[in-house]
DNA sequence: CAAGAAGTGATTGTTGACAATAATAGGGGG
DNA sequence: CCCCCTATTATTGTCAACAATCACTTCTTG
């Protein structure tokens, strides 16, 4: 479950339409740029349209949507340009996350994590797409928790949404692109307290999630060229 | 100027707002907890209610208040938490940006931030410390957009914010937090190419700061304490 | 006299109506 | 036949009134 700052309190049905729009969006059943009307979603949960502009307000501020002034919302659709950003800021901030747990947390704190990564490979299995994609975002994120830094945490979790976003949109079911392999293998770094170890691993696993979205953007791009000459 | 992003357009007045009440944190007028209420701005401005609560939840946004519910807008006040938790991030971030710049800024851009400089001496000199205090905010900002990572930029220049909050409740005038020199240093280690040095200065001047900050931090809990003997 | 409870005033949160803007469809001129 | 201009419709942005909540004073009671 996401958490957010106190800004006005939070009804039950603006928090569920925040989780439905997020899962919708990881499980690519709400594909980038499509629209999101205010007064559909009113209909859909039965809230007044303030209550949803302040939900959308958030999902912008989380990077998942983008909010044009006096044209609505639109699921985003990051730019390979903003992808290779996303994931130079994910290098530098998942480095000191490595850092700061390999130096202060206890090994006990990490068997939460490796039954997320259980969770994470039975999703798998059973080709339960979405909660696959939503706990190997929630890996990252409970990870840096343990990092004791809350600035960092929430830096990182919406920066490992937007993430998220650009790997929802990637059309090959097949290829695995945050493989829980990897996860497991920094947790095993860490509880062997080789946290160097941990930092190759880790910069590795984030490198090899970059270069495979930048590769199936470029396709894409590369059928939108060979469209063009039709 | 501080650029906020495409939420619903932006009035004048609203920007105007913004503006006066980030100048005026950071010119310690408006001292950490000092209450805002709505309708107090709203006369000021002549702004509608929902204006003012719209600037508020960006200031908000930016670190700058805390939006307690129901209770309403009050000027943040990092705890040594807090502090620490943002120079660990941002010398995570300009580590960084640094990097970026060397590698990839050509030097001519280099000079718009010597002149930053310039002017940030001649107002320390004139005794103006609101100007100071935000040019000395914005050089690391400038700094940022150089290394052409957007994210980068918009996330650095947040911390940014909240750091000079904290900063700017030191009550030491004599004291300067943020020394030009330092500014002056980095970029020369800049323009010479020196890399390496480069990550060194910026490195210890992050730390100087965050000492300073966290001692002075230290000195007021002090006196708290102090207090409650009496 | 101190502590707690109820009432009052001030402040925030929410709802619905109105205004402004952008997308769409239809018609006239080139 | 295509393009541009205008009218209509749909959608977003803003405003003002209403409801809920909180802070404070006053009154009662042990």
């Amino acid at each position: 479950m996401v958490k957010r700052k106190a800004a006005g309190q939070i009804s039950s049905d603006e928090d569920r339409m925040y989780t439905d729009i997020y899962d919708a969006v990881m499980g690519h059943r709400l594909p980038p740029q499509t629209k999101l009307t205010e007064l559909g979603l009113c209909e859909i949960y039965g809230l007044a349209r303030h209550s949803v502009r302040k939900v959308l307000a958030q999902l912008a501020e989380d990077g998942l949507v983008d909010l044009l002034p006096n044209r609505g919302a639109y699921i985003a659709s990051p730019s390979p340009q903003e992808g290779s950003e996303m994931f130079e800021l994910r290098q530098a901030l998942e480095r000191l996350v490595i850092h700061n747990v390999a130096e202060q947390a206890p090994a006990t704190k990490l068997a939460h994590l490796k039954d997320m990564v259980r969770h994470e490979r039975e999703a798998w299995n059973k080709g339960d797409r979405p909660t696959w994609i939503r706990l190997s975002a929630d890996f990252h994120v409970e990870l840096a928790k343990l990092s004791g830094n809350a600035l960092l945490t929430d830096i990182l979790r919406r920066l490992v949404s937007r993430t998220t976003l650009l790997i929802a949109s990637i059309e090959s079911p097949g290829q695995n692109v945050c493989s829980f392999d990897d996860h497991l293998d920094i947790l095993s770094k860490l509880e062997a307290g080789d946290k160097t170890g941990a930092l190759k691993s880790m910069a590795r696993h984030l490198s090899d999630c970059a270069q495979r979205s930048a590769k199936t953007e470029e396709k894409r791009f590369d059928l939108r060229s060979a469209l063009m000459q039709s």
